[in-house]
RNA sequence: GCCACCAUAGCUCAGCUGGUAGAGCAACCGCCUUGUAAGCGGUAGGUCAUCGGUUCGACUCCGAUUGGUGGCUCCA
């Protein structure tokens, strides 16, 4: 599982069909590559290379494994890394690469393993874990015999499984680079002591090295937090609040299309659209189990007439609160409630990041209320409703994932029944397989009260987030006493599905920004048309010609400034507004423009009559097409 | 929240080892009247994030706070 997992995450950079296709036809894991034992390798050189920089003994070094795009190890050390060392360290690391030393594997011990490693304490840890419970680096359970064993090349030796290139000299000097130093905790605990991490890339030649930092370049030029800014979307200040973002009126015509999207997309679903409060009584979050299960992600309470209020963090409890609202028969199920709901959590604020992660958020939510028998038919409708969203958008690059419990967190972070959470998971990961769509399983990633579908993409620079959700509730309905009276006349208590097909406006337009660069389709562009007079005397005409587009419901400006028309065409185009249309004398005469798109192309003597046919109709059919 | 780093005009950035600030773009005002990605000139704009300390003197050194960045943890 581990190994699928790691490899699926190895090739985040490209289309899922990649993956799926090298999975199929290579059947090669990432682990037994040549470039996996070059980046293991150079984890091992630069502990040593970073070992030598202190005392014998004084470094204490961790893990150090092969990732994604290169490599990274942990140590606790006498002092702060800075990129200062960075150079030191690569030079000492070619060094050692140029010894050509052998990497040597011995099969030990756990005493031998210990004494070799005395004082290495998060090495000790590693060795019980391994000679106890059989538990590998991550506290996860290892399978079959397990055996202890050490690599040692130059002067250093780790405790490691492998594998390694035959000797140093076979990694290329000039196709590694060391890339940051960051904070991580020993077994990704926080409870536990907190490392120095050290990340490194690592190629199998200069070329791929120079590729992978050109590409991390250009992924910097389409981070949705420069773009936004330049895009002049949304801002954030430093009065308001982290996390807390402001949309433009640019930004705002983004939101306000996907709304319009997702309403028209789910009223073909048999969606009902609901509002509810953005406060409550603490009362009605005790009972959904918010504040049992879910408290930190909450802001605090505001205490009012005796009582205490929260802000929601999520707009369900108001939801199944409809639903009780009145008497339910089966005839009235599935009921879809829906809500673009403002929510606010309290997140940790090294969580925060740009759109992606936030403190105010509009979900694209919906509960729907379903009878056992109805739920897969109804969970595929909600998965449909993804797949249609992410054809729309060209969304190719995601992976689904079905997130379990684990049953260490039964009765703090998740409800405390593991014969549902079992049968729960069991109907979720049954309905995906009948449907044929592919999915991988991760655990201790569900939701409080169920098992769910997360949509795992990632940002510009890497990072991966769910996107969209579909979440099976089969704990909270029967908490508000909620029943449907079935066929046979009897009290049922239903099951509820939590989706968000689109995520929330925030997540979503921050995702939308990196996947389109900016340029957005037509029908999701800020400013459809901008028009350019290429003299003062054909203002008028460039006025007329925009009023009348916007009059007939478009975005439509004309650029009445005093710059030279090659400047204002500069500006529409650093804006990325789709069409400009330039006007001069032949265009006034004859009652046409010159179109010019955002791609460069030109079409000169249009009839306006014609080009807004051809705008009705991308922007009416949300074509893909410029 | 944790570890590290960063913070100069709306934006992008200069400012040597302490002697109280500069450029380009944007904005505003003129001139030019222009054919598909920057015409020319001028004006204005900063308690150098905030608060405190060291110093004769702090944008520069130190501390705290706020906000951001890279990770960890967490997550829509």
């Amino acid at each position: 599982m581990r190994a699928f997992f790691v490899f699926i995450r190895a090739s985040f950079f490209c289309p899922l069909t990649d993956w799926r296709r090298i999975m199929s036809e290579l059947t090669i894991p990432y682990e037994e590559t040549e470039i996996y034992k070059v980046r293991h390798s150079l984890a091992h050189i630069m502990a040593q290379a970073v070992s030598e920089l202190f005392e014998p003994g004084e470094a204490k070094i961790a893990i150090g494994p092969p990732i994604d795009t290169g490599f990274y190890y942990d140590f606790e050390l006498p002092r702060q890394l800075t990129p200062e060392d960075f150079k030191g360290i690569e030079k000492r690391m070619r060094q050692i690469i140029g010894g050509k030393h052998p990497f040597e594997k011995r099969i030990v011990t756990a005493e031998e393993a210990k004494a070799e490693f005395a004082g290495q304490e998060f090495k000790i840890d590693l060795i019980e874990g391994l000679e106890a419970g059989g538990v590998d680096e991550y506290g996860e359970p290892l399978e079959g015999d397990v055996e202890i064993s050490f690599y040692t090349h130059d002067t250093f030796t780790d405790l490691c499984r492998g594998p390694h290139v035959e000797h140093t000299g076979q990694i290329n000097p000039s196709a590694f680079k060391i890339m940051s130093i960051a904070g991580a905790y020993w077994r990704g605990d926080e409870k536990n002591a907190q490392l120095q991490r050290v990340y490194g890339t690592g190629w199998k030649n200069k070329d791929e090295l120079k590729a992978h930092i050109q590409m991390l370049e250009e992924a910097k030029k389409r981070d949705h937090r420069k773009l936004g800014r330049e895009l002049d979307l949304f801002s954030f200040d430093e009065e308001v609040g982290p996390g807390l973002p402001l949309w433009t009126p640019r930004g705002t015509v983004i939101i306000d299309e996907l709304e319009k999207l997702a309403k028209e997309v789910e009223r073909r679903h048999g969606y009902k659209q609901v509002r509810t409060p953005h406060l409550t009584k603490e009362d009605l979050f005790i009972r959904s189990g918010h504040l049992p299960y879910y408290a930190e992600g909450m802001y605090p309470p505001m205490e009012l007439d005796g009582s205490n209020y929260y802000v929601k963090p999520m707009n369900c409890p108001f939801h199944h609160k409809i639903f009780a609202s009145s008497h339910r028969s089966y005839r009235d199920l599935p009921l879809r409630l829906g809500e673009y709901g403002t929510c606010y959590r309290y997140e940790k604020s090294g969580e925060l990041f740009g759109l992606m992660r936030v403190r105010s958020m509009q979900m694209n939510d919906a509960h729907i209320y379903v009878s056992e028998a109805q739920f897969e038919e109804e969970f595929m409708d909600v998965i449909d409703i993804y797949k249609e969203y992410f054809e729309l958008f060209g969304i190719e690059k995601y992976v689904m994932q079905l997130s379990l419990h684990a049953a260490d967190g039964l009765g703090k972070k998740y409800v405390d029944n593991e014969a549902l959470w079992i049968k729960t998971e069991g109907m979720v990961r049954q309905a995906m397989i009948n449907g044929g769509v592919p999915f991988v399983e991760e655990k201790d990633e569900a939701a409080f009260y169920g098992p769910k579908i997360d949509v795992q993409i990632w940002s510009a620079i890497g990072r991966e987030f769910s996107l969209a959700t579909n979440q099976v509730d089969f704990a909270v309905p029967e908490r508000f006493d909620l029943t449907f009276v079935n066929a046979e006349g009897e009290e049922e208590t239903p099951l509820c599905i939590h989706r968000a097909p689109l995520s929330t406006h925030e997540r979503m337009v921050g995702f939308l920004i990196e996947h389109y660069a900016g340029k957005f389709p037509v029908w999701l562009s800020p400013e459809h048309v901008r028009v350019i007079p290429i003299t003062d005397a054909h203002a008028d005409y460039a006025k007329k010609l925009a009023d009348d587009l916007y009059n007939q419901g478009f975005r439509a400006e004309a650029d009445l400034g005093d710059k030279r028309m090659n400047a204002k065409i500069r500006d529409a185009q650093k804006m990325q507004v789709p069409y400009m249309l330039v006007v001069g004398d032949a265009e006034v005469e004859n009652g046409t423009v010159s179109l010019r798109k955002r791609d460069g192309s030109q079409q000169d003597g249009l009839p306006v009559a014609e080009f807004t046919a051809m705008l009705k109709e991308k922007v009416e059919t949300r074509s893909p097409e410029l």
